[in-house]
DNA sequence: TATACGTGGCG
DNA sequence: TCGCCAAGTAT
C-alpha cells in the first residue's frame, strides 16, 4: 500500500484491510473482487494483485510463513529491492539498505549530489551510500541509554528514520533545515543548494483527452462495463462511455446512439484527473432511456447501487454514485 | 533502460 | 488552477 503513496492516505485502507483480512492465509483465499473493492480508490491495481499472489505464494512455498531471507521476500510478486529492503530491515532487523522517494532527497542534499537520481549511475551511488549507511548501523554498539532508542535494532532505526527525516523535515519544499539533526553535515546546505536538489529533471507535459461518460438507469439498476484485462484501471468496471475528441476508433452504433441523446441530456457532472501521459476529462451524463443501451457489445451488466459499491470502481466513478445515491 | 501505472494533497 | 510528488515495480 505504501509503494508510491503517503501513509496518511493509507492509514484507513490499512485499518480496513486488517480487519477483513488479518492473516496471510485469509489474502489468499479471498475472492479477487472482494480484495480489489478493499483497494477500490488507491489506484496502481496491479499492486493488489500482487499482493495477493504473494499470499498465495507464501502458502504454496513457505507453508504459510513470511519468509526471512531477503532473496525470497524479494522472490514474491510485487516486491522490489526497495519493498524488501524495507521489511527485512524494518521487521527483522537485518542489514539491507533502502532507497524510496524520502532517502533520494534526503541523501542527494546531505552529499550534494546534482546529477539525475533517475539515471542509472548516480542511482548506483545513492543505493551504495544507503548501503553502507546501515551496513555502519549493523556494527554500531549502542550505549544503555541509546540502547532504548533502538527497540526494533540499529538497521530499523537507521532506515526508518532515513524516510521520516525525509517525510518531515527535509521535504520537497521548504525544508525545516533549522529543526534538521544533520544540519551541520548537509553539503547543499553549506552550498545553499537544497532547494535545487534532488535534480529530477523536467517532466513530460500530459496530453489531454476528452470522453462522455453515460448513466444508464433501468428500473434502479445501472449499466456498466468491464475495462480490457492490459492497461489503466485494468479489469475494473466503469460507465459506457466514448473519446469525443481524438477517438482513434470510430464509436459502435449503440454508443453513438448515447452519444446522440447527450444533446438532450443534462450534464451530471463533470470528472478531472490526470495519469502519466494525459490530462482526462470526463463529461458524465444520465440517460433515463434504457433503450439506448440496446446492443452495447462490450461486456455489461446491470446493476444496483449497493452492487455497484461492490464492485472495483475508480474513486471518480464512485463520487458518481455518490452524487446519484443522494439524488443531488 | 525507459515507460506506464492512480490518486490525493499541497503551495 | 496547475505542477509536483508520494514508504516503487513490472515490463
Amino acid at each position: 500500500m505504501l509503494q508510491q503513496t503517503q501513509v496518511k492516505t493509507v492509514i484507513p485502507y490499512w485499518e480496513r484491510w486488517m480487519r477483513e483480512l488479518p492473516d496471510i492465509a485469509a489474502l489468499a483465499a479471498a475472492p479477487e473482487q472482494r480484495v480489489l473493492k478493499l483497494w477500490e480508490g488507491l489506484g496502481y491495481y496491479t499492486r493488489v494483485r500482487n499482493l495477493q499472489k504473494a499470499a498465495q505464494q507464501i502458502v504454496a512455498e513457505h507453508a504459510g510463513q513470511f519468509p526471512r531471507d531477503c532473496d525470497a521476500v524479494l522472490a514474491l510478486p510485487g516486491v522490489g529491492r526497495y519493498t524488501a529492503g524495507a521489511i527485512t530491515s524494518i521487521a527483522f532487523n537485518a542489514p539491507a539498505p533502502i532507497l524510496d522517494g524520502n532517502v533520494i532527497r534526503v541523501l542527494t542534499r546531505l552529499f550534494d549530489i546534482r546529477e539525475n537520481p533517475r539515471d542509472k549511475p548516480t542511482n548506483d551511488l545513492l543505493w551504495h551510500l544507503a548501503t553502507q549507511l546501515v551496513q555502519a548501523a549493523f556494527n554500531f554498539q549502542p550505549s544503555t541509554f541509546n540502547s532504548q532508542l533502538l527497540l526494533s535494532g540499529p538497521c530499523s532505526a537507521l532506515n526508518q528514520s532515513l524516510m521520516e527525516l525525509g517525510a518531515t523535515l527535509c521535504t520537497p519544499q521548504n525544508a525545516k533545515c533549522p529543526q534538521c539533526p544533520l544540519r551541520s553535515h548537509c553539503a547543499a546546505r553549506r552550498e545553499g543548494r537544497v532547494d535545487e536538489l534532488p535534480n529530477l529533471g523536467p517532466r513530460a507535459a500530459a496530453t489531454a483527452r476528452e470522453f462522455h461518460a453515460f448513466v444508464v438507469e433501468q428500473d434502479g439498476e445501472f449499466l456498466v462495463t468491464q475495462r480490457p484485462a492490459r492497461g489503466v484501471n485494468a479489469g475494473l468496471w466503469e460507465f459506457p462511455n466514448l473519446e469525443v475528441t481524438g477517438a482513434t476508433r470510430p464509436p459502435p452504433d449503440s454508443l453513438k446512439q448515447l452519444l446522440q441523446i447527450t444533446a438532450r441530456c443534462e450534464p451530471l457532472c463533470e470528472v478531472k484527473h490526470t495519469i502519466t501521459r494525459y490530462h482526462i476529462t470526463q463529461r458524465v451524463f444520465r440517460v433515463r432511456s434504457a433503450a439506448a443501451a440496446d446492443g452495447i457489445p462490450t461486456d455489461t451488466r446491470w446493476l444496483g447501487l449497493a452492487e455497484l459499491h461492490a464492485l472495483p470502481f475508480t474513486s471518480a466513478h464512485r463520487r458518481i454514485l455518490r452524487r446519484l445515491a443522494t439524488g443531488s
